[in-house]
DNA sequence: GGTTGTGAACAAATTCACAGCG
DNA sequence: CGCTGTGAATTTGTTCACAACC
């Protein structure tokens, strides 16, 4: 066991799951250890910020070698929860929803899609790309019977917080929020976002104002 | 005419979109001033954060009174570069390439989906919930054509980079990046990206660190 | 009186630069 | 000698607090 770092900045949280897709990939590779120069230039940022981060777990590396790649892997897995599969809800079997049920980039990374939600009577009961559909009033029973985690929710901006609201009474601690609206959580609940949309309009912007080389 | 502003922060910049859509609810509610404190409460941020934000557009609030909703709708819309439609070119018409291409959000946004592109022959040439798919070589004709300005990447990481090379090499100058690796593009070319199991693997982080409130 | 717009104070994040160690 | 780990410096972003103005 044995520990040494406490408070992560946010900033470094985002960036860990980065580094770890990179180290991944050495790992494939069979590559034994890894310079910081090496994985910033993977992970697409520089050298300080790598070792600075990396420092917060912990001192896992050897000076004038580097990290050893599946040892910094396998701390940084543990780190991030990682080391278990963290079952997910979506709700919302519409459009979006079906497409994340779809997406095999979830259950590949421990995010297995334990079940559909959705309102509409003639979708519950089926089974949407293999993923069994349920209807809302079912989702507490589903959370305890499949130790769901995380709630997806791919509704209509109009019905998010009513959703949200649902998905926080059946005892779902953390929301990845796709609907383009703002939604509020109670302490204690963790929410993300991801807005299509929005990424586009700032590309927008960007390109009216001929300004950065990156954003 | 008249300007006034220059160099929005970054942060800014990422918040307009969210403000903007609450101006949009407001406007359909003819409500037709707004205060920064109601601005912020919409918007899920707080209201010293919001004047501090439209004061980087010039000065459209009246003191004691408020903003004009249309007014700043349509300046914070000309800022962003939202008062045109930029046509999109979705890369990969796998199964994250036709969620998004179905996916109405873009559309309605201004950002109309103009074609998908694929590499695979047998899809070339057919419609996916009514967009055309094109074969990569057709690529730079479709920017000349349609006037495509942004890409949108959606093929399996291995190919993304070279996919970005091709995005770029056709005369666009704004990616939108789905693939879950980093990639690289020339001075010139802004890039934002995507990244849905990172999203996830953040949340678990901060389920396994029962830490804040909110994240 | 009410609300904006903004300098000044504060906090977070990034980058520098180098001592410390293998 | 090479590369990490980290204090210090810098930059960026947020919040405070209040003068300016309607």
């Amino acid at each position: 066991m044995g520990d040494g770092a406490r408070h992560i900045p946010e900033a470094t949280v985002s960036r860990l799951p980065v580094y770890l897709r990179s180290l991944a990939e050495l790992l494939d590779d069979n590559v034994p250890t890894v310079s910081s120069e090496r994985l910033a230039e993977m992970a697409g940022v520089n050298a300080a910020k790598v070792r600075k981060d990396l420092s917060y777990l912990g001192s896992y590396g050897t000076r004038g070698v580097g990290y050893e790649v599946e040892y910094l892997a396998f701390q940084m897995s543990r780190e991030l929860g990682l080391t278990r599969d963290w079952p997910v809800a979506i709700m919302g079997a519409g459009n979006l929803g079906q497409a994340l049920a779809n997406y095999g980039g979830f259950t590949d990374r421990g995010f297995p899609v334990a079940c559909l939600i959705d309102a509409d009577e003639s979708k519950v009961g089926t089974r949407i790309h293999g993923i069994p559909v349920y209807a809302p009033a079912d989702l507490p029973g589903l959370v305890q019977e499949l130790g769901i985690s995380i709630g997806i929710i791919a509704t209509p901006a109009t019905v998010a917080q009513a959703v949200a609201d649902h998905v926080v009474a059946s005892g779902i601690k953390s929301i990845l929020n796709f609907a383009p609206t703002v939604i509020n959580v109670p302490e204690g609940t963790f929410l993300r976002k991801v807005d299509l949309a929005l990424e586009l309009q700032v590309l927008s912007f960007y390109q009216e104002h001929r300004t950065p080389d990156r954003v």
